[in-house]
DNA sequence: CCGCCGGGAGAACGGAAGTTCTCTCGGCGG
DNA sequence: CCGCCGAGAGAACTTCCGTTCTCCCGGCGG
């Protein structure tokens, strides 16, 4: 086995449980049975548990940012595309181990303890904030409108995970639809 | 001092700390020292942490429905008042200590952990929902609307907190008066 | 064949935190 | 005045967990 196959391993066993339980309630203890990884070797890859966190949350950035794409790509309607991500949220939300997103739990949860945590939520958002921006600017809608469909895409994700309702996407799709038509 | 003053002393402190640092974070001794009552009477109130907690939710349950209502009331014109629930938000993302809304902070953390913490946060949002849903009626709107509007409200709470721009309200509420303008 | 070394198993260490216990004091009823 | 009880101070106990260490094996180069 490989170093970098060791790392991926890590890092998936840990956003599985992270993601699943709460960073808090997942010792690392867990992380080496679930990966198969023995402590010394986590430690090597990553000198403390913040920093798999941190690793933790560039991955899920990754996973995330690639399945908003691969959505937006289906069409190239630029008011479908737009519609797009809220689709993406629909098939995220009905994944049987839909928990919320995972950056707003970290932010709860370490925000106020870790800068490094806090950083990366914050960079992981505005991110999302650039790329609908992006799609508003490609639909030519108003400014105004990239920060009104974000924030319907992050109030779609909590209301899914607490309430436990995936129809929170549907929802929050006929509210950007609305949006949009109003705006262009 | 009687146990009243005890009791609200202890959540109040309770509550100070857990929103500020994380629930996790923060050690009942930590609790005892900002509330200035001994562990023992407050194990004497709340047997466990888990019920301290639960209380201090239910505190913060209070206020917000309390804040919520004051706000809605400085208006009897129904759709005014579906947009006094987005000036409530404003306010509040404009405190210096604003850290995002405790209960999805709380239920990031724990949800997965603790059934009773998670159930409270459900009951929340499903009164904030069932408030929302009743200023639609009010306003004649169609129910397709409370979900939407609710969804805004949650998304600029997450948004505020986590990118530190308290105009999320001002979004929010720019997106909730095309939403309403658009159903009536 | 032999020694080296990367890695696993798991014990060990140190600190933090939830919970309980002991001791003490001050007020209040008899 | 005396004893009792509620409450605070703070130590003690236990468990958990992040982190490190020790021991051992198995493969690989000489």
């Amino acid at each position: 086995m490989t170093t970098e196959d060791r790392r991926e391993r890590i890092v998936a066993a840990a956003d599985r449980l992270f993601y699943g339980r709460g960073i808090g309630q997942v010792g690392m203890d867990a992380v080496r049975d679930e990966s198969g990884v023995s402590l010394k070797s986590i430690y090597r890859e990553f000198p403390s548990k913040e920093d798999l966190v941190l690793a933790v949350l560039a991955h899920r950035h990754a996973m995330w940012t690639d399945g908003v794409d691969r959505a937006v790509a289906r069409t190239t309607d630029p008011r479908e595309r737009l519609l797009a991500v809220y689709d993406f949220l629909a098939e995220w939300f009905s994944e049987r181990d839909f928990r919320g997103c995972g950056f707003i739990n970290a932010f709860g949860e370490l925000g106020a303890a870790s800068q490094r945590v806090a950083e990366a939520v914050r960079e992981h958002k505005a991110s999302f904030q650039r790329h609908v921006d992006r799609l508003v600017a490609e639909a030519g809608g108003p400014a105004s409108l990239g920060p009104q469909l974000a924030i319907l895409a992050e109030g779609a994700q909590t209301t899914a995970a607490i309430s436990g309702n995936a129809e929170a996407a549907e929802s929050a799709r006929e509210a950007a639809r609305t949006l949009i038509e109003s705006a262009l």
